[in-house]
Formats: structure tokens, C-alpha cells, sequence
DNA sequence: CGCGCGCTCGGG
DNA sequence: CCGAGCGCGCGA
């Protein structure tokens, strides 16, 4: 027998396959470690076969196998050609995919449990063996017991004596770890709201694959998640759930696993790596049915999916940030395919891509455009924070921002302060000379913080000692503008002396639950004011929460970048969903100096639609996406004429193409990016429109072309953000 | 990717 | 003549 290995290096020149005999305990989907090059290294198994077509004098013996059953399923085959097709990567990068990091070379394993099992209870024993008699009796009555416990109750010398004599038999069993907070919880299936049922029955009865339910923020999504999974396992299928960020809601987690007990496994990053490993192989021995997790869980490893679900389908940590740079939503579309099962996306903010290919009917749309019990979204009060300069208000708060805090904190509810922008203040500059701090690293600003009063970089994270004096030309009148999170927790505590302020942002939730629980706190209602940056707009439910205030709505309106309009809509709305969830209605303040933007009236007036219809006429007219694709191809390297000399032969090769297919480009360019250089790395590139996708590949293949171990190339695919 | 082979060049 | 340095091709 020989075995078709792939091995577990991802570099083009040994992309291929390499055959090696072995036994019949090697199956197509085994990891194996194998000799390779005059070392052992892992490789995965792509097939078995009756002989084999390389010379067999050359033919090497597998070493050793991992697995058993094979880790991946015969699903993953098809998959990883795909992805190592569409993204250009080594098969390996792709297989890696399927298997979690903690489980290659071999840092984690079973933890297993040993046994002693009773096997000749009638051996003779000499009369002096008084503990090992004592053990055969204590067996007898259990049949088997924990090795670990029996050898500190009689001694272990007892019981290995009893081994050599073949009275009893240690075993070694599998044992699983327990994914910490995992208690369980009873939970019976909630009274379905009429139209929760019709979505329910919509998604069973449309013949197409992919449904967008497009639902207000506390339109109860979650319940329809949960019964079309329930549906399908009941048919004796699986699923796959996703979420943006699951250590981000620990409320959903809790609901999953209180209605589906052990038959759901989650997979997220606050797990411990032996966890994460059992969690896996709960999912593929078949133990658990559904998978939960955020983006990396779409490669479960699950036979006979019935339903993927994607909660949140707009959130930007969808597309994955390091090689291969997969869209989660065109994998699991694929699975969805392979399966044919139901592939389903969720959002109250439907990305505009999304949204066009439910209005085109690729997708079968579902929209709830209530809350449940008819509950009415809050209200949303715009302070123009013009007017506020102009009344001689240079803080960070409108008058209506604090009128409405201080409503809130009287009547013992609960407040939101939202503002994407951490530390103290954005910027140190010297107000003699004009000098900013700058990272030495990077090409961007330091920001300050007051907590360890020094100066640090949000791309880097170096630490700088705080600024004296300037050190340009000495002067000692430093200015701090641009607030953040910890200026506003300050300020807030000056004008409201006793209210209690938790603040949310990268700073507060260091350590493996620091998210988990900061909103314990909250929800426990032991702060009045919780202050935070993006990662409070997720879907959390606190019900005493009857405010939100939007400090600077207009931050993420002035990037150029065509989804900066995309980007402040899905961010107000997610906030603003945050408040009045339960009992009294919510109010939300929306602090802007533009408050005629159409991003912010649309906003206002929750017209999904109307912002969506809009949206659609800019990009059509300015040939934007998804009405073509925008295809950066990054250049970076620690050595700048490196870089250059790269960024030369891509935008070379780029105009060859160009030149060959002039119809398929809107445009084609060469810069250094916005952000010239983060972490010691000059940053270049080629940036292009495209038509269609037609010449992805050939641009693909420029990049990997171009890719040195001392100038990285890579491409993006309509990038989130262009810094 | 990581290794080893072989070619080349420089020192003596 | 020998040893260090580097580029290339191989791995089953």
C-alpha cells in the first residue's frame, strides 16, 4: 500500500504529491509524519493506492500516524483544492486550515486517563500480600477503578504487582477536558413570535441556497438561529455557527449550550489549546453536532451539514487578515454547495454586497422589521456639536448628552458611551514648534495615556516615556487633542462625581476573560456608565440600559475609503440597538459637526433601505463595489528599496496586463500606503478596480511571484480599510 | 522549507 | 592546495 502525502510545508516548490508505503492502518485523511529531506516532518494523507508511480527502490516507509479516525473528512479534499486554487496557496497553508494550530506538530495530544481493570480475580496471592488482596476486593465490587486513585488508596507498588501477575490490566482511556464556564443550565425553547415563524418556515420552503434575514437589532434572530439548528438535528444532520467575535457574547454561549447541552462544541480563542483539541475531536468523532465559533469554525470538521449559519454577516472579522485571506462567506458558501444544505446570513446592517444579491435574487431575503412585542426602537436625539463650539462648549459633551445622562443615572438605569477611539488623547503636539510624537516603528501619531502616563502605538504597541519638554525645540507647551476613552471616563467622573464607570476597550481586557467580565459587572448592574470603543456595539442584551451616546459620530465618515459610509451606518445602528432592549423605551444622542450628512439621516431614521438604495446609485455611478473589485496588492519589507524595487516589477507586470485587457480595469495605480510603515515594514502597492474578477488569478500569481523572504507580497480583495 | 552538494574565489 | 561562501536542486 502506498500513501499520497501532501507534506506540511507551505512553499510552492514542494507543493505536490510524494508517495510513501505503509499499512492498512493509514487512511486518506491521516496525519502522518513522514522522513522528508533527511528529517521527519508532518504531512497529510491525500489517498491511498495499490501501487505506486514513483521508482519503489526510492520509496520510504511512513514514520509514524496521528490519527485515527482521520482528521480531516473527505469534504476537506475538495476544499482545500478550492481555497489553494481561488487564493493561490500551497496545498499545505490550505490543509492547515482544517486542523487547529494547537494539534500540529504535535504540541497538544489526548490527555488520556488511566484505569485498572479487574481481568483474573482468582490468581494466587502469598499470604503476605495483604494490600494486593485488599485491592482484588475493592475491584470486585467496583469492576474498575481510576489508576491514580487506586495507587494512593493501596500504594502503586501493590498494584503493579498485581499487573505482573495478570490479575488486573491497566488501560488507557481518552479523556475529555471540561471548556471552562461550562456549566449547564436549563433552558426550554421560547414561545415563537408569528414572525419569527414565518422566517422559520421561509427559509424551509425557498428552493434557494443563501437567505439574508435582515432584522432590527432585538428582533429576536438569535431564536431563529437556534430553531432551524434544532430542525436539522433533528433530522439527524449538523450545523455550523458563526459569530464576529464569540468571547464578545458570552450570552449567546450560554443560550447554546443550555438548549443543546453537549451536542454543541466551541471552538474560540479563550479556550485552552487542550480544550480547543477535545472540542474539535468531539465535532469528528460525531460526539457533538454543531459547531459555534467565530471565523476559523467554517472549517469544523462536520459530515452532512444541514445549515450554516452566519450571525452579524456584515462584521469585518469575516475576512481573514493573514494568508490564505479567505472570505468566510464564500467558503461556507461552498460548503453550503458541497452539502446541499441551507446557508444562512444575518444582520440588523446587511453589508451592501449582500443586500444587492438578495435585491438581484441570488438570495432569498427575509426581513423583520420589528422588535419583539412590537418594542420601538429608541429614539435617536442629534446633537450638533457646531452649535456647541459656538456656545463656547469645548468639552466632549452637548448639553443633551449630559440633560439625558443625567435623566438616566436619576432613574437608576443603565448608559452606554460609545467612542472608537482608546487611551487619552489622540495626539501629543508641541504648540511651540508644530513637532507630533511619532512611533519610531511606525508612520503614525502616538496616542496618550494617562493610566501609566506614557505614550504608546496602536499599531506596534511600543510603550514611549511621556513627553517633558518637546524634543525638537525644548519648549514645554504640550496639547492634547483628540479624545479617548480614558479623557471621557475622566471627564465623566467630574461631572457626575457619584456615578460608577467601567470602561470597555483594548486596554481594560487584557487576560483570557477580561471582556467577560467587565460585562459580568455590567450586567450585574454594579456601574452606572460603561465607556468603550467598537467592541461594545456587539450583540450584548443589557436590559437596564436605556442610553446611548455616540460621542463622535462622524469619525469613521472621513476615511477615504468607499465604505466609510457603510462602515457609520452599521456602526450607529449596532450601538443604538444597545439601548432599551427591555422594560422603559431607549433614547440615544448622537454627538456630529455634520449633522446634514445623508450616513447619519438614514442612520437616524433606521431606513436600512433608503441608506441601502443610496449607497447602491454612489457605487454604480462611481464604479465601486460590488459594482467591481477593488484589488490592492501590498508590498512590504523592512529594507525600502526592497520594497521599491518590488513594487516596480508588480506594477510592471500589472500594466502587462492592463495592456492585454485594457476593458477589464477602472484603474491602476502605484503609491506607498497611507500608513507608510507599521511595525519596522515600509508598506507599497499597487492599487486597481476591476471590472469583474476575470483576471484574479493572473493577479494572484503576480504576487506570489514577487514574494521573497525579505519582501512580502500579498493581495487584498476589496480591503476593509486601505491604511 | 532546509539541507547538502558543488562551484567559485581568495588567501597563502 | 584548502577552506569558506553561496546558489541551486532535491526531497518519495
Amino acid at each position: 500500500m502506498y500513501a499520497k502525502v501532501i507534506v506540511d510545508i507551505a512553499h510552492s516548490q514542494v507543493d505536490r504529491i510524494f508517495e510513501y508505503s505503509c499499512r492498512d492502518d493509514v487512511k486518506a485523511g491521516c496525519r502522518v509524519r513522514v522522513p522528508f529531506g533527511g528529517r521527519i516532518i508532518d504531512g497529510f494523507v491525500m489517498g491511498i493506492s495499490e501501487s505506486a508511480s514513483f521508482p519503489p527502490e526510492k520509496i520510504k516507509p511512513v514514520y509514524s500516524v496521528y490519527d485515527e479516525p482521520p482528521a480531516l473528512v473527505p469534504e476537506c479534499f475538495a476544499l482545500m483544492e478550492h481555497i489553494a486554487e481561488r487564493y493561490r496557496v500551497p496545498k499545505a497553508a490550505a490543509l492547515r486550515l482544517f486542523v487547529p494550530s494547537e494539534m500540529r506538530l504535535g504540541k497538544v495530544h489526548e490527555a488520556y486517563v488511566s484505569y485498572v481493570v479487574l481481568k483474573n480475580p482468582g490468581v494466587a496471592l502469598p499470604k503476605s500480600a495483604k494490600k494486593q488482596a485488599e485491592i482484588l476486593q475493592f475491584l470486585n465490587t467496583y469492576g474498575e477503578f481510576e489508576l491514580s486513585a487506586l495507587a494512593e488508596k493501596f500504594g502503586r507498588g501493590a498494584v503493579n504487582a498485581l499487573k505482573d501477575k495478570g490479575a488486573v490490566d491497566i488501560e488507557k482511556r481518552r479523556k475529555r477536558r471540561n471548556p471552562a464556564g461550562a456549566e449547564e443550565r436549563e433552558e426550554s425553547p421560547k414561545i415563537l413570535t408569528p414572525a419569527q415563524s414565518a422566517a422559520i418556515e421561509n427559509v424551509e420552503s425557498s428552493p434557494k441556497t443563501v437567505h439574508l434575514i435582515h432584522g432590527v437589532t432585538g428582533s429576536g434572530k438569535t431564536e431563529i438561529y437556534l430553531n432551524i439548528i434544532a430542525r436539522e438535528i433533528s433530522r439527524g444532520k449538523t450545523a455550523i455557527f458563526l459569530v464576529p467575535e464569540i468571547s464578545l457574547t458570552p450570552q449567546m454561549l450560554a443560550q447554546l449550550r443550555a438548549r443543546f447541552k453537549g451536542e454543541a462544541a466551541i471552538l474560540h480563542s479563550g479556550l485552552s489549546a487542550g480544550e480547543r483539541f477535545d472540542e474539535w475531536w468531539r465535532l469528528r468523532s460525531g460526539e457533538a453536532k454543531i459547531a459555534v465559533g467565530a471565523r476559523s469554525a467554517i472549517f469544523a470538521p462536520l459530515e452532512n451539514l444541514g445549515a450554516i449559519i452566519i450571525d452579524e454577516e456584515h462584521d469585518s472579522s469575516y475576512v481573514s487578515e493573514s494568508a490564505p485571506r479567505y472570505s468566510t462567506v464564500d467558503v461556507a458558501s461552498w460548503r453550503a454547495a458541497y452539502n446541499g444544505c441551507k446557508l444562512i446570513l444575518g444582520s440588523a446592517t446587511p453589508s451592501v454586497e449582500s443586500y444587492l444579491k438578495a435585491m438581484e435574487g441570488e438570495y432569498n431575503l427575509i426581513t423583520l422589521p420589528e422588535r419583539i412585542n412590537k418594542k420601538p426602537l429608541p429614539e435617536i436625539i442629534i446633537a450638533d456639536m457646531r452649535k456647541e463650539v459656538r456656545r463656547g462648549n469645548n468639552t466632549a459633551f452637548s448639553a443633551a448628552m449630559r440633560q439625558q445622562l443625567n435623566e438616566t443615572l436619576e432613574s437608576g438605569n443603565q448608559a452606554i458611551i460609545f467612542l472608537n477611539r482608546r487611551g487619552y488623547s489622540q495626539t501629543v503636539m508641541c504648540r511651540d514648534c508644530g513637532y507630533v510624537a511619532k512611533c519610531e516603528n511606525c508612520d503614525v501619531t502616538l496616542t496618550y495615556h494617562s493610566e501609566d502616563n506614557c505614550l504608546k502605538c496602536h499599531y506596534c504597541g511600543a510603550k514611549y516615556r511621556m513627553l517633558q519638554a518637546c524634543p525638537q525645540c525644548g519648549g514645554r507647551h504640550i496639547r492634547y487633542s483628540g479624545t479617548g476613552t480614558q479623557r471621557v471616563v475622566a471627564d465623566l467622573k467630574e461631572l457626575f462625581p457619584s456615578a460608577r464607570i467601567l470602561r470597555m476597550d483594548n486596554d481594560t481586557v487584557s487576560g483570557k476573560d477580561g471582556h467577560y467580565k467587565i460585562l459580568k459587572k455590567f450586567a450585574a448592574h454594579e456601574a452606572d456608565i460603561l465607556v468603550g470603543t467598537q467592541m461594545i456595539a456587539k450583540g450584548h442584551d443589557f436590559p437596564s440600559v436605556t442610553l446611548v451616546g455616540i460621542l463622535d459620530a462622524d469619525m469613521s465618515l472621513h476615511f477615504a475609503d468607499y465604505r466609510s459610509g457603510e462602515r457609520t451606518f452599521q456602526l450607529i445602528t449596532q450601538v443604538s440597538g444597545r439601548s432599551g432592549r427591555a422594560g422603559s423605551p431607549g433614547k440615544v444622542v448622537l454627538q456630529t459637526y455634520c449633522p446634514e450628512n445623508y450616513i447619519l439621516r438614514f442612520a437616524t431614521a433606521y431606513d436600512y433601505k433608503g441608506f441601502f438604495e443610496n449607497e447602491r446609485e454612489i457605487r454604480k455611478a462611481t464604479n465601486f463595489p460590488p459594482y467591481s473589485v477593488i484589488c490592492r496588492i501590498m508590498v512590504t519589507s523592512e529594507d525600502e528599496k526592497l520594497a521599491v524595487a518590488a513594487l516596480k516589477n508588480v506594477y510592471f507586470a500589472c500594466g502587462e496586463l492592463k495592456n492585454r485587457s485594457p476593458e477589464e480595469f477602472i484603474f491602476l495605480n502605484r503609491m506607498h500606503s497611507p500608513i507608510k510603515r507599521i511595525q519596522g515594514k515600509y508598506r507599497y502597492q499597487v492599487l486597481m478596480r476591476l471590472k469583474t474578477e476575470k483576471l484574479l488569478p493572473e493577479i494572484y500569481d503576480i504576487a506570489v511571484k514577487n514574494s521573497t523572504q525579505s519582501t512580502l507580497c500579498y493581495i487584498e480583495e476589496n480591503p476593509g480599510n486601505l491604511s
